[in-house]
DNA sequence: GAGTGGTCTAGACCACTCA
DNA sequence: GAGTGGTCTAGACCACTCT
């Protein structure tokens, strides 16, 4: 915990931001939960109040926790995470739109990825990983197709999930908080195959996210999401104001 | 300058803040340039050094200055903030290739913008912007098709401006420093005349940003970035690394 | 009213890096 | 080696907000 250093320890700011993100990723403390006061933990970590503070609000800019005065230091719900670019669950997305959301899986199996695949996710030729395709519709219409391979060796709870219910997005942001992410967008022309999927016309345009999630340096997934270009628009985050 | 209460006057740190990104925005302070050392602008605000140590620290993170020990506190290059989620200027992005970069002015009038594009600048109805037309080539192909708005009461400069040699993109960097920007991304099948204009088939997959820029609430530009869907790719920031 | 976070001060030592 | 930023401490006061 303390800095490793000879002679003096003292206790930086970054090791309380560190054992307190341990408490959140190991589930001692929950979303929710109430995290010690800023003095409860200088006392504990034999440092000033000061420097819990900036651990503490360095975790409140990430998003991590919430503060408020008299109402103390709250773990957050890691949802909102993934929408740091205004990418929410896809369920939350279409759920705030107003209209009804439908998931539904279409295939399932423990497989070895294409190449890309593979390297994406950092694994050895050979290594089996596990596979979905799913749809999500908003009303009546098809909103996205999903691609997604998911690394059993980072993620061994994956292989006995059952992904029929709920998609693996929902499941992996409980499963795997406070994880890293990459989005890669393009424009593609639907392929037959996608065309139908997706219930629109072959050759029409379609947007491609392709999402990649680490967690300390391990690939978890890979995801390719397709939408029907004519009714798919996606806001990146406003730069925050200086 | 100060905290504006009764009694005491202390100097917060965002005053210090304020008051460095003033004198950049101003010109006091231009890119390249050294700011004073913490215990100069402490002395000169009254503050204690820790305070300015925290003005500077964020305007570090939000990517204003760079500091480094001995060599102190620069003012960078706003260039860089634009790339906030990857989009560097286009001239950077097909540079960076290494395929030769070519700029090209297609239409430049001032004129009554369209509804959306009012609406976009926050303009009162009947008033004139300056619309700009150009192309961006990465070696012999068509990069981007730009369609530009420019809000003419917050930038008239832009009205004696040459925009021949060099793209209104560049120009703003320049021009206005420092502003917010909203991202909207989506895929479509391009139009026949645009489809003329990027040197593609009619109806292939083009990749969309609707970019807006605002400085301090007032919106400067909305151009609409036209990219060949087979070549582009838009990769945003990962997420950083709590 | 009381509890919690938000911030400032003054002084100190350390760490990096440039000359 | 010297200059600059990076951070910690200890104490203090303030501001917000919940009860």
């Amino acid at each position: 915990m303390e800095h490793e250093e000879l002679g003096v320890t003292r206790t930086s700011y970054l090791d309380v931001k560190a054992a307190v993100l341990d408490r959140i990723r190991s589930g001692a403390l929950r979303p929710g939960d109430q995290v010690p006061g800023e003095e409860r933990l200088a006392d504990e970590f034999g440092c000033a109040r000061v420097t819990v503070n900036r651990a503490l609000r360095e975790l409140a800019e990430a998003g991590v926790v919430e503060r408020r005065r008299k109402a103390g230091t709250r773990v957050l719900d890691p949802t909102p995470r993934d929408a740091e670019m205004e990418i929410p669950s896809v369920r939350a997305e279409i759920e705030a739109t107003g209209k009804p959301y439908c998931y539904e899986l279409l295939t399932r199996q423990i497989a070895t990825p294409p190449r890309p695949v593979r390297e994406a996710l950092g694994l050895i030729p050979g290594t089996r990983a596990l596979h979905l395709t799913c749809r999500h519709w908003a009303g009546g219409r098809v909103h996205q197709l999903e691609d997604r391979w998911i690394n059993l060796e980072v993620v061994p709870a994956a292989r006995a999930a059952d992904f029929r219910a709920s998609g693996p997005n929902d499941w992996l942001i409980r499963a795997m908080p406070l994880s890293r992410v990459e989005h890669v967008f393009s424009a593609e022309n639907a392929t037959d195959e996608e065309a139908e999927l997706l219930e629109i016309e072959p050759g029409a345009a379609i947007f491609v996210t392709e999402r990649r999630t680490w967690i300390e340096g391990d690939a978890i997934t890979r995801a390719r999401l397709m939408h029907p270009g004519a009714t798919h628009r996606m806001v990146a985050r406003t730069s925050p104001p200086i």
